[in-house]
DNA sequence: GTGAGTGCAAACCGTTTGCACTGAC
DNA sequence: GTCAGTGCAAACGGTTTGCACTCAC
C-alpha cells in the first residue's frame, strides 16, 4: 500500500467526494499492482476484498480518481489501458515487448527531450507520463 | 493520394496477397486524410466511395496492410487509434490536444533520446513511432 | 434527512468471427 | 476452377448509462 489514509481521504474531500469504503478498496486494489494495473486486474483485486464490488463503480472512481489526480492512465497497447497511483513526480516508462516488464525511465532524460521539442516547435508538451516499448536486456 | 499504384500493388503480391477494388478504395481513404485517421473515418471515406463495402472489411484489411508495413498505427486518445500510410522513415508527431492539429517531430530529436534510453537501460527500443501530445503555439 | 454513491441490468459501440458467396488469380 | 477475400449478421468484450436503493455526510 503506497497510498496514505489520511492524504487520500482529504483530497477527496477537498474536492467534495465522499469517502466510500469501495473507494478504499478500489484505491488498495490500484497499490496492491506494482506500475500499471488494468482496470480488470483492479476489479479483480478488489472484488476479491469485497465480492459486492460493482465493475461499473470501479469505473466511475477510476475516474474520479484521474479527474482530482489521485491516478494516472496510461494506453499500453493496442487495448489495454493502464491506471496506477500517482507519484510524486512526472514520470516515465519502459515496457519490455516480451516479457511485459516495466522500468523506470529517468526524469532528466525525458526532461531533455521535451525541451527540445518545446524550444524547436515551441509545443507546450503536456503528456506527463509517456510510455515506450521495447525489448529488455533480459529478452534481447 | 500519395501511395502509388504499381508500389503498393507489388507489395502485396510480394506477400502473396491479391489486389481487390475494395483494398484499392481503402488504401485512397486513408490516403484522403493527413496524418492519422481513425477506423471510422477511413471507413466513411470508402463507404463513399463504394456504399457496398464493409466495416469487417476495413478491419481485416487495415490489419493486414499494417501487417505488410503498408500503414501505421498509433494510440492516439483513450479510445481511438489511428492509422496512416507509412512514410519512408520512421516519424514521431505532436498532436495538439486543443486543434488537434499534427506536427512531425524532426527524427534525430527523437533517435537522441531512443538512444541516451538504450544506453542507459540496454533496452532496445521498438516503438518506431512516437505520439506526444500537448498544446501547440496557436492554441497557448 | 438528503443527495452522492452504489449495485444491478440493460444499452452501447468498436471490434471480431462464422459462414456462404464471389471474383482475382 | 480454386481459394483468398468479401458482405452480412451475429457474437463479443470493454465501457457507459438509467434507475431505484443505500449510506456518508
Amino acid at each position: 500500500m503506497t497510498h496514505n489514509q489520511t492524504d487520500y481521504a482529504s483530497i477527496l474531500h477537498s474536492y467534495g467526494y465522499r469517502v466510500t469504503p469501495q473507494r478504499v478498496t478500489i484505491l488498495d486494489a490500484i497499490c496492491e499492482g506494482e506500475g500499471h494495473s488494468t482496470l480488470g486486474e483492479i476489479y479483480q483485486r478488489a472484488h476479491k476484498q469485497d465480492p459486492q464490488i460493482d465493475k461499473s463503480t470501479v469505473y466511475r472512481s477510476l475516474e474520479m480518481f484521474e479527474r482530482v489526480g489521485l491516478v494516472l492512465s496510461a494506453d499500453l497497447d493496442r487495448h489495454e489501458r493502464g491506471y496506477e497511483i500517482v507519484k510524486p513526480e512526472p514520470h516515465h516508462h519502459l515496457i519490455c515487448e516480451k516479457c511485459g516488464n516495466e522500468f523506470d525511465i529517468d526524469n532528466h532524460l525525458v526532461d531533455q527531450f521535451y525541451l527540445s521539442l518545446e524550444s524547436e516547435y515551441s509545443f507546450h508538451i503536456t503528456k506527463d507520463h509517456l510510455v515506450v516499448s521495447g525489448i529488455c536486456l533480459a529478452c534481447q
